[in-house]
DNA sequence: GCAGAATATGAGCGATCATTCGCTTTCGAT
DNA sequence: ATCGAAAGCGAATGATCGCTCATATTCTGC
C-alpha cells in the first residue's frame, strides 16, 4: 500500500521545549516564504533558520508540505480571529450597507500579513494536497450566496448562484489586486475609495 | 561581473533541422506544463519528451527558464492574433456595446490553450525573471483606460486610473475563475450568461 | 539522584536536478 | 567526393534536495 505523503504532525508536542521547536519552525517557514520564496524554503534551510536541526523537523512534520500547510491555517485562522465577530449581523443589514461591510472586511483580510498572503496565493503550487488548503473561497462563496438567499427580494438578479460568483470572484480580485500590486492604494483615503468604489460595483450589479 | 541566467535563446537556428528542434522543445515544454505541472518540466525530461538530447536542449536555450519564456511568448502570440483584429473598433463603440464586446473577448482569450493559461497563471514563480512575463494586464489595462478617456462624457467616474483598475481587474478574474475553474459554464448558454452578466457589472459600475 | 521517556542532533544516503564537453553525425557549398 | 560548419549526442559532474538513523542531550516522575 504505498502512503502518500501526510499533511499532518507526525506527533504532538508535549513538552514546552518541543512546542517552542514547532513554533520556531512554522515562524522560520513562514520568514522563507515571504523573504525568500516557496523554491528555497527547503528543509535544510527551514532547520537552519529555526535553529534546529532536521532531524527535530522531521520529528513533528512528515515533509515540508506539512510545514506549508501548517503556515496556511496560522494564516487563516488569524484572518478569521480578525473578521469572524461581523459576520452574524451583516446577514441582517440591508443590501448597501451590507456588501460595504463585506468590501471593507475583505480589505482587511488582505491587510493581515500582505506579503505572506501573496506568497500563499500565488506561489504555492496548486497542485496535490496544498491545493485546497490554500483556496479560502468557498467560504466566502457560501456566505454571500447565503446573504443573497435571504435578501432575494432586495436582488435584482434571478441565478444567485451566479451572482455569488460573480460578486465573490470581483471582490476578491479586487482586493488582492489592490492589497499585492498596488500597496500604495492602501495608505490613507486611498483604500477608502477602492472601497467606495469596490461596493458601488457590486451593489449597482445587485440592485440595477 | 556575475551573469544572471539569460531568457534569451542561445543561439538561433539557420538549418530547417535545428529549427524543428526548437519547435519541438518548446512544444515539449508545453506539454509537460499542462499534464504534469511546473516542477516535473526538468530539462532532462523536456528533451527526452522532445526526442532531443539534453546537449541540443542547450544549445538554443540557456536553461529551463528561457524554455517556460518562449512557451509563454507563444501562448501571448497566439491570444492577440485571436483578438487584435477586433481591439481598433471596440474604440469608437458606445459603452454598452464596447463592454460587451470586450468581456466577450476576454472570454475568448481564455480560452484559446485553458489549461496551459491556468498553468501559466498559477504555477509559473512569480519571483525571478518569469514574474513580468507571465503578466498580461498592463496591455489590457492600457487599452481600458484609453478607452475611457475617450469616453470620459459618457461615464460616472472622476478617477479614470482608479475605474480602469477596477474593471480590468474585474473582468480578468471573472473570466480567469469561470474558464478554469467552473469550465462547465462556458458550455452552450451558460457562457452567454456570464458574459452578459460581466458587461451588465461593468456598465453598471460606470454609467450607473 | 536515577531511570526511562521525550527531545535534539547532524553526518550521510540516494535521488534528482541543471549543466557541460568531448565526440559523432548530418548538411551545404564547392 | 570532399571538407568545414552546423547540429546532435549522452555520459559525467557537481550541487541540492528530502529524508533517515545512530547517537547524544534534556526533561519528568519518582
Amino acid at each position: 500500500m504505498a502512503r502518500k505523503p501526510a499533511t499532518k504532525p507526525r506527533k504532538s508536542a508535549s513538552q514546552q521545549r518541543s512546542r517552542a521547536t514547532v513554533e520556531a519552525l512554522v515562524e522560520a517557514t513562514a520568514r522563507i516564504l515571504v523573504k525568500e520564496g516557496f523554491d528555497k524554503a527547503s528543509t535544510n534551510r527551514i532547520a537552519e533558520v529555526a535553529g534546529v536541526s532536521v532531524g527535530s523537523l522531521y520529528q513533528y512534520f512528515p515533509g515540508k508540505e506539512a510545514l506549508v500547510a501548517a503556515v496556511i491555517q496560522r494564516h487563516q485562522q488569524e484572518i478569521r480571529q480578525a473578521v469572524q465577530s461581523e459576520l452574524a449581523e451583516i446577514l441582517a443589514l440591508p443590501l448597501e450597507p451590507a456588501v460595504r461591510r463585506l468590501v471593507a472586511i475583505a480589505v482587511r483580510a488582505h491587510r493581515v500579513d500582505p506579503k505572506l498572503h501573496c506568497v500563499l496565493a500565488e506561489q504555492i503550487p496548486r497542485i496535490g494536497r496544498l491545493a485546497e488548503a490554500a483556496r479560502f473561497d468557498p467560504e466566502n462563496f457560501t456566505l454571500f450566496r447565503t446573504y443573497l438567499e435571504r435578501h432575494r427580494e432586495e436582488v435584482r438578479v434571478d441565478d444567485l448562484e451566479l451572482a455569488a460568483f460573480i460578486c465573490v470572484t470581483a471582490i476578491e480580485a479586487l482586493t488582492h489586486n489592490a492589497v499585492l500590486h498596488y500597496s500604495k492604494m492602501l495608505s490613507d483615503d486611498r483604500m477608502e475609495a477602492l472601497i467606495d468604489e469596490g461596493a458601488r460595483l457590486i451593489t449597482g450589479y445587485l440592485k440595477d
